[in-house]
DNA sequence: CATGAATGAGGCTTCATTCAT
DNA sequence: CATGAATGAAGCCTCATTCAT
């Protein structure tokens, strides 16, 4: 409903912005506004509160990348390959988005508790992406069939994020995108059955 | 100097408390104060402000920690031995202290960047050791040869760090202490040479 | 700007009374604020701080003041009908609003040196106004040829302002409108040439 | 009684060091105690009080001074020699002591009512010296005997400290010790029967 | 739909003073 | 006499949200 009117993806893009650019804590209502072009009462009008703009924002941004690795993977490939085609991808929205990396990797880690359970809840289907990727390799036994799925699970997640975050805060001096090869490798050893 | 005076770590303790239980921004100067059994102002006596008493919280509990590791694993047993006896350090360390545990995952994640840029540099020593590790594994040819350390590293503290926040997160309803193992098996199996 | 707004002045007024009645350090923002009967937020709109506030409130009052005297004085009448212009403006200034010369004789001088400072660019204004004066009535043959304008400056100045604070001491308590023409010929006579 | 202990006047000088180098806002009771040698406690048992401090700073300081005057002046010469003697020793007195010039012309100003009321009763005595002056010239016919006791003795103490604290202002760039013959003229010319 | 002026709660920090040693 | 660690009251300012226009 609301997110069609163009103004709803104006004011998310401006807040990506506006964090990106001042820090999650000078990122005022105001000024998401005035970037938006809109009144700050405007906002009101398609967000509920402040909270929901940056839920909305993760909502948008992360909700509909996790949808398209979804079915980026449907089907074609090994979990193996599959793995690989998440981790680029992934790499690859961080490497594209400048702005958007440093919100998601730095700056909405700020937010307040009940937030960050509520970006927990989108990543949950990243999560689930994951633990589809892990069981097929076990069946297909790519993936040692005595692989603790959770723990895989955080494994895969726990590094892919380190590394990004690692890469943002070094300022992205170097190619986030060459890492996923290496990073893939890497789990692939810790998982193969032998 | 300051840290031999017993209110100092009176106060740090405190401040542990009251983050655990009211959460970052709810933790007020004059609730630690009252926690401590101080007056507010003798908070200044020892700490230059709040954000003074948050690093000082995160260098008493890590920086400690991080050179006990350092000294556990001076010397005796093979990387692969060390890597484990890491793992399983850290995680009783969290186990050990719920509130500690709460603080150093969820909460003081909340911080600005500053307090954040401070904390990594706290966090650098624990990398160190890691490094340290990683080198030795390579030379001793536990870790494969081409293995690199950069990404080993994240995959180390990515790992350990998301399998404890979803620990947390979980509300601890499992024991952190029994996974060390099979994530230690994980990781070795991923850098093992073959 | 601003300055047209209703709510600038009424803020200012609000705060000559507030200091009047209260004292320099007695007058809280708050106090302010309920007495021009905003919210203290509303301040913050019309003002960048508290010491903002008071700079403005001093330019205001005596900037206007001091652009009317030397509208006052242009062009008609000898330097020493003009000299006794002035000191009947300032002495009428003071006995016309008791608040407002309590404030200015008084309390505005317990500020701090940066605001003191901020206070004496807008007192320079009047000084040159005192200073053509001067070299006007030098020029006129009125005033002694070897007349040191500083000097004559700080004891015109000296004078109306000790005279104005001793009145403000005394609780006001004669009519200081009756001393102008007394301080002026006192001044005159000793700018005289013989 | 107090006054005759040593730490007494160690505390007054100490005050008027600090205050003159830091301002009085920045004039803690512990700096005054670290530049005077003594705990801070130390302070109250000399004084009161911080404010007993600052007036006893006056009352020795100035009140010395005043007393210097009063002696100086007394039988010898005429009320116009008399006048000049006082200015001479009013300058040269701040001109002497940089410190003590800064305290009594700048920060001693910004104390609250109080206080400043208490310092005008020093002042009081300062004031009779000149009233003395005035009347003995009146008598002696030097000054015109229709001169106002009161606006002389404004326009004399206002001048002086008016000249007194542009200097200071001006960071003493010139010397204010040749000020006195000048300005006395000014004022002489003033007062003069003719 | 859109505006933007107005609201008002809430917390970190300073520093004069005390009092047990 | 002297110390100095401990006390605790008190205020400026920010910013998410509302609502009359």
């Amino acid at each position: 409903m609301k997110k069609t009117k163009p103004k709803y993806m104006q004011i998310i893009d401006a807040a990506v912005i506006v964090i990106a650019e001042n820090g999650y804590h000078q990122a005022q209502v105001s000024k998401i506004a005035k970037q938006a072009g809109v009144a700050d009462g405007t906002i009101y009008l398609y967000f509920k509160n402040k909270e929901d703009i940056l839920i909305s924002l993760f909502e948008e941004k992360m909700g509909s990348f996790i949808e398209e690795i979804d079915q980026m993977i449907a089907g074609k490939g090994t979990a193996t390959e599959k793995l690989l085609m998440m981790i680029e991808a992934h790499f690859n929205l961080l490497s594209a988005d400048h702005h958007l990396a440093i919100v998601t990797q730095l700056e909405l880690r700020q937010s307040n508790k009940d937030l960050r359970l509520r970006i927990n809840d989108v990543l949950k289907g990243y999560l689930k992406v994951i633990d589809k990727i892990i069981i097929e390799g076990k069946e297909s036994d790519e993936f040692s069939s005595d692989l603790d799925v959770r723990l895989a699970r955080q494994m895969i997640f726990g590094t892919i994020d380190e590394t990004a975050t690692s890469w943002v805060m070094n300022e992205e001096k170097y190619e986030i995108t060459k890492l996923a090869s290496p990073v893939h490798r890497l789990l692939i050893n810790g998982f193969r059955s032998r």
